[in-house]
DNA sequence: GCGACAG
DNA sequence: ATCTTGTCGC
């Protein structure tokens, strides 16, 4: 009954953020420092890690986390409503300490059934550039472009599908960028033995120690 | 009704 | 996402 309350009212919020999404060309040779957002779990708490990535000297400038109690549930469709909270937490302690020039979110953008995934929901709020960087399909149709795949929805390319070996990664729009700038970003980041570009990988890895380390003191 | 379903 | 050891493969 409550979470009845909730969806009614998150698709709302969805369908209006997604029309507040901008998509814009920006200067890839200007990006210097890429932020990378995930989070992990234990016992029912939640660890967000905010990475800062120097794509120059291809190493972690620095980092901040938020970690707290989760109560919200992972809905398909509704991811952000259970992680952003954490992801902007950290995202903006981390801005409080460095420049960043884009940001990169471990999940879909605008890949999503209704355009707001939460690497767009997160860059409407802040009204920053996004890039959603997913491990696994979502929504859209998917279309070939010479030797590349391209996610399509209302006649649009929202994404593009990145492959490395076997693996693959779907990425796209999240905010203030266009989806060819967005798949060139990531590859410019892409380090030979991971599917996940560098900011998104120490992200991930960082995530679970720190909530390892949390967890066990509780 | 049936199947799909980010993390 | 997380629960989990060794093991197949590049």
């Amino acid at each position: 009954m409550i979470m009845t309350f909730l969806i009614e009212n998150a698709l709302r919020a969805q369908k209006i953020l997604s029309k507040l999404v901008i998509i814009q060309p920006i200067n890839i040779s200007m990006i210097n420092i890429i932020a990378g957002l995930d989070v992990s779990y234990k016992d029912g708490l939640g660890c967000a890690v905010a990475v800062a990535y120097d794509s120059k000297n291809r190493a972690l400038t620095t980092y901040s986390q938020y970690c707290e109690k989760v109560a919200i549930p992972y809905i398909p469709g509704f991811l952000a409503f259970r992680e952003a909270p954490l992801m902007i937490k950290a995202l903006l302690n981390l801005m409080s300490k460095i420049h960043i020039d884009i940001t990169l979110v471990n999940g879909h953008g605008m890949a999503h059934p209704r355009k707001c995934g939460i690497a767009s929901h997160i860059g409407v709020v802040l009204n920053i550039p996004t890039v959603g960087v997913a491990k696994s399909f979502l929504y859209g149709d998917v279309i070939r472009i010479g030797d590349n795949e391209a996610i399509v929805i209302d006649n649009t390319i929202v994404g593009y599908i990145l492959r490395r070996n076997s693996k693959k990664i779907y990425v796209s729009i999240g905010n203030k960028v266009t989806a060819e700038d967005a798949a060139n970003i990531v590859l410019n980041l892409w380090n030979y033995s991971y599917i996940l570009p560098e900011p998104l990988r120490l992200a991930d890895e960082l995530s679970r120690k720190t909530v390892k380390k949390l967890a066990a003191k509780l």
